[in-house]
DNA sequence: CTGAAAGATGAAGTTGACTTCAAGTCAAGG
DNA sequence: CCTTGACTTGAAGTCAACTTCATCTTTCAG
């Protein structure tokens, strides 16, 4: 690997997007890896752009840092991982991203025949009682990420 | 208000399903109030569960708790909310559900055309660049609450 | 009247994913 | 060689929404 192929945390961070703290953050966490010059500094092969890319995909499927740090053990260790290889490790989100949706559906059905009647029950609103996904969290689950709450009035 | 008829904070617990911790904190933020008995113990009307209905469904719909105080702020102050006022309160939900859904189908429709061919390219894919409503929240907008996170494996 | 259960308080802790800070070091164009 | 911008580190801070803790007081059934 030629040298002048490597890319400092600046170049990294922008063209991934991710701020060098996070960067550096993610190798701790040991998502990304990095050589180091004789001086210390971070220097990236361009295979780390394509690991953020697949961290910034799991994240917006709503995956926590350790279920990617655990998604990415299961990449070959002796080669460069492939297309599919990346496929493979995306192809349980469709499943997931359904199970939102429908969650959300069911949430919106409940809405519409709440509003007009303003009942917000305990027991019988749909709203109020969102459904047997949030309960498995306990009472209270929020449905919504962060990213898109506060964005319009009620 | 007969005093029998109030409730003490372990009573709205139970009905609410709010921890007592919780029913104190949302006081802490105007959420809720109560009245003291003598002694200094929180006592609270029967008018309090609905409150608390409101605050949870709006939590579910993904409202923070600074945007469910302005909401309340919004009801009538003279009089005993109806369930118009209630009705209006929550109107506005609708189209943010609505959102909140077709951003995820976009991302699973990305997501569909990207299985196979493990792109996850930085500037194409449509999972790592999810949407332009992610874009509001700056780069790497989770799409997610966390009560859905943690549910399946990659 | 009494004792156990329930309630009160302020301060500190929790979780996840980072960011910010302070103080110092490295890299590289001119 | 020098300067300036980029980089280094560990520790601490941030945010939201609560919970937990330690210690003390109140309530009320019997």
């Amino acid at each position: 690997m030629d040298t002048a192929d490597l890319l400092t945390v600046g170049a990294v961070a922008r063209r991934s997007g991710f701020a060098p703290s996070a960067l550096r953050y993610y190798e701790r966490l040991g998502l990304i890896s990095a050589t180091r010059t004789t001086g210390g500094q971070r220097r990236y092969t361009r295979s780390v752009l394509r690991r953020l890319a697949f961290i910034r995909a799991a994240r917006n499927i709503g995956l926590s840092l350790d279920e990617v740090a655990a998604a990415l053990e299961a990449l070959p260790q002796g080669r460069t991982p492939t297309k599919a290889d990346w496929a493979r490790l995306s192809r349980g989100w469709r499943q997931r991203l359904d199970d939102q949706i429908s969650g959300l559906l069911a949430l919106r059905d409940g809405l519409d025949s709440c509003i007009g009647c303003g009942c917000l029950s305990l027991r019988r609103c749909a709203i109020s009682n969102a459904g047997d996904r949030a309960a498995l969290d306990g009472p209270g689950a929020a449905f919504l990420p962060r990213s898109l709450r506060r964005v319009g009035e009620v």
